[in-house]
DNA sequence: ATGCACCCCGTGGCAGCTATAAGGTCAATG
DNA sequence: CATTGACCTTATAGCTGCCACGGGGTGCAT
């Protein structure tokens, strides 16, 4: 159909703001689109679903190098389907290693409100708890 | 006893690299500290207490700025302790959202992962998944 | 006196955008 | 035909919380 879209019109399409296509075009992870007589971006649709692809990974808290990987490999369908998994489990991994992190804190901070008795500070259990 | 450290010993002493400590000193974290004859700058015991309470915040995930808020309760000891409370069921709330969101994110990752079937990335779940 | 570890300051960089300024383009309206 | 307003262009700076680098000064031991 190739619906030639503007920067906008891309933004509204896959729910993200014109600055941070632009930023995407610049450190590469997409490429630089066809410009119009007056110098407008001008998209098709295939560059909508590499952005959509784009953000759908970004979502899934996966760091621009790795959104780059996964790109370079779904252009390449060839490649071992390992490769895609690697990169996956890698995040997986990540998100684990930040649940226990965060799961931790949640109790420490549990632990010092539910400490907390009221009155001043010159009394409280919590900065009692940062002080050293 | 008023051992005046350097800021390499103080950055021993708090487990900080000294680069974090003027950091903290520039944005007001910390105060300027006072000058040897050589111009280094020379730290107090109560100045190692200050930049632990910072460092114990911070490992609580709490952002610099709250961790001033916290500082000048602690400065004043007349303050309701409320108020320090605040702050912390504030963090704790945040941190609750991350793990909310960080436990979606995993089952997502997992299902990915489960779902691969090995072959080609031309037939990887994955990418499919990704894709629009 | 010379080597070495430490310190000084300023600047620039990292991720991943977001915002701002100063200007060009385009379609529609008066 | 001119002007409005919404959009687009670029370059640049800012955000958080540091870390690294470079070119110099200091302090102490040998």
């Amino acid at each position: 159909m190739r619906a030639n879209l503007s920067i906008g019109e891309l933004g509204k399409a896959t729910s993200t703001k014109t600055e941070t296509i632009r930023f995407y075009e610049k450190v590469g992870i997409l490429p630089e689109p066809a410009r119009t007589s007056g110098n407008y971006r001008s998209y098709s649709e295939e560059y909508v679903r590499r952005l959509t692809f784009v953000r759908k990974a970004r979502n899934l808290g996966f760091p621009l190098e790795t959104v780059r990987a996964l790109l370079d490999l779904t252009d390449q369908p060839d490649r071992p389907c390992a490769e895609v998994d690697k990169l996956v489990i890698g995040q997986l991994h990540e998100v684990e290693r930040k649940l226990a992190d965060l799961e931790r804190l949640r109790e420490e901070l549990a632990q010092m409100v539910q400490r907390c008795r009221g009155g001043s500070v010159s009394d409280c259990r919590i900065i009692e708890a940062l002080s050293p």
